[in-house]
DNA sequence: ACTACGATTAAA
DNA sequence: TTAATCGTAGTC
């Protein structure tokens, strides 16, 4: 089993979080995708962050220490899987927006609604977990995974990757948030170049 | 109580 | 382009 990262790699900078998110694994329940695409939302300045315009109780998670998940519920059918970085008492978060699945494709396969017999094809596979909606499906993620201690927690957690890879990442803005304003176009949104797995736009 | 709307998705 | 669908928050 893959060690989970400790508190001190999410205590950080939201930015170099993001970043450093990508190409790492999530691990649930025995399903494995490698994370291909992140956001940042961070502190009360950005218009965009739950933590500037929700009420506090609801994005509790996002106020607290870093490592702990921040899942909520939107557009009456989606959960939104984030992760809590930077000191307690600050919130921010990095919206975790598109995996590549690695381990169990046949149960998040399941979880999405499709047949055994439909996982062989291609555009089936790249349609399991390419949007922040699809993979908390795939992932069976829901309100239940709130606030939890990805740190500690041996069935939900992100782990390093074994063998070292390199990728180019690519830095650009946000999506679905045309309300914040001059928050809108803040280069926080990254992704993995060249991924198949990162969400269209 | 009533209403508006969102860090989305799939279908047309 | 639009409907689906519901918790949260603001207003009546």
């Amino acid at each position: 089993m893959l060690k989970p990262l400790g508190k001190a790699f999410y205590a950080r900078d939201t930015i170099t979080v993001a970043k450093d998110l990508l190409g790492k694994y999530l691990i649930k329940d025995g399903l494995v995708g490698k994370i291909v695409e992140t956001e940042a939302y961070i502190g009360t300045e950005d218009k965009a962050c739950h933590g500037n315009w929700r009420k506090k109780e609801t994005c509790a998670p996002m106020w607290g220490p870093a490592g702990f998940s921040y899942v909520y519920f939107t557009y009456g059918m989606y959960f939104m899987l984030n992760i809590v970085s930077e000191k307690d008492g600050f919130p921010a978060a990095v919206l975790i927006r598109a995996v590549e699945p690695v381990e169990g494709i046949e149960k998040m396969a399941k979880n999405r609604g499709y047949k055994a017999s439909e996982i062989g094809n291609l555009k089936v596979l790249k349609n399991l977990t390419s949007g922040p909606g699809k993979l908390t499906q795939a992932f069976n993620i829901k309100k239940a995974d709130n606030n939890l201690d990805l740190t500690k927690n041996p069935h939900f957690y992100i782990a390093k990757s074994s063998k070292k890879e390199s990728f180019e990442i690519v830095k650009t803005t946000r999506i679905g948030i045309n309300y914040a304003e001059e928050y809108t176009h803040k280069p926080w949104r990254f992704y993995i170049k060249n991924n198949p797995f990162v969400s269209k736009f």
